[in-house]
DNA sequence: ACAAAGTATCTTATTCAATAAGATAAATAT
DNA sequence: ATATTTATCTTATTGAATAAGATACTTTGT
């Protein structure tokens, strides 16, 4: 067998990432869909309150953003969450056309609980994982955050 | 400061690396959407066209309890890619009521230019990593794909 | 200070993905 | 052989999301 060249490793290292990273996000998107249906809850809807614990409170046009929805589109999804009890909107003090969306933190508790199969795993899962490695993944991720995501246009192509 | 202890130490750790991995996959899911508007498809399109890339060629019933669609929306869901051209049915030799999905590669590399911009920026970011890291990751990822995913019913609560 | 332009959210009509329930057909078990 | 189970498809229906435009407030330019 021929000995790969230093950069040969690395790019198989690479691809190999890249395989597990796609194979993680495709069981994590399945459980969520798992997790919504269960609470009765759209995956959108899902991502919209776990975009609200991560990032706090935010606008509607925010979250449009960050969920791909119309502002439209947002509303709804809001009058949803707020007739159910996952959030409620308060006025924006620093903008009086706007609107600031809170989670209802007893609600999420609840939520959580959905997941709670899954964190158990993972916790014991982490816990008995040596500390070296995780500070090097958490090294990773933070680093792979951080990279400004790309020049997708959010909007559909148009037909000339 | 008061000193941690080494486990809470490594709890905070483990914390962090939860958050980091919420905000990743917060970020993955709405690229994915965005690349999902681009093609004119619907996130869930986008996850059966993964989900056959990573797994290969399933049955519809497969393809079922992994984006955890009802068989019927698989169904209709088949029709649409397979009349955009993504995706054919092929009967399967091992059971003629069944039936294999497969991928048209062709369409699938265009599918992948619209993920060129990330990858490329993920190639140039991996390509930088020190390789003992990588495979750190590597093994991390791989490790915590191979958790067996928790008891999670497919089916909705029914009021009793 | 005022009008014009811009921004944030909401409204409404419409579309179409997804479901639920059941039909069809083939495989497996009794 | 017949019954049961399994795999996919069909059809009617629901409701999430969109598009286009309305409303309300802010900012900018004169």
């Amino acid at each position: 067998m021929p000995r790969q060249s230093n950069s040969a490793k690395s790019a198989a290292t690479a691809a190999t990432l890249v395989h597990q990273l796609r194979h993680f996000i495709a069981g994590v998107i399945l459980y969520n869909q798992r997790v919504a249906d269960q609470l009765g809850l759209h995956p959108t809807d899902m991502q919209s309150l776990h975009l609200l614990e991560l990032l706090g409170p935010m606008t509607p046009g925010r979250l449009a953003e960050c969920t791909g929805l119309t502002t439209g589109g947002v509303t709804v999804m809001l009058d949803r969450l707020e007739k159910a009890g996952y959030a409620r909107r308060e006025r924006n003090p620093d903008d009086r056309r706007s609107v600031l969306v809170h989670l209802n933190t007893a609600k999420m508790a609840r939520v959580g609980e959905y997941y709670g199969a899954i964190n158990d795993q993972l916790g014991r899962f982490l816990a008995a994982y040596p500390q070296r490695e995780l500070e090097t993944v958490v090294r990773f991720l933070t680093r792979i955050n951080s990279i400004r995501t790309p020049p997708i246009k959010a909007s559909k192509e148009k037909k000339p």
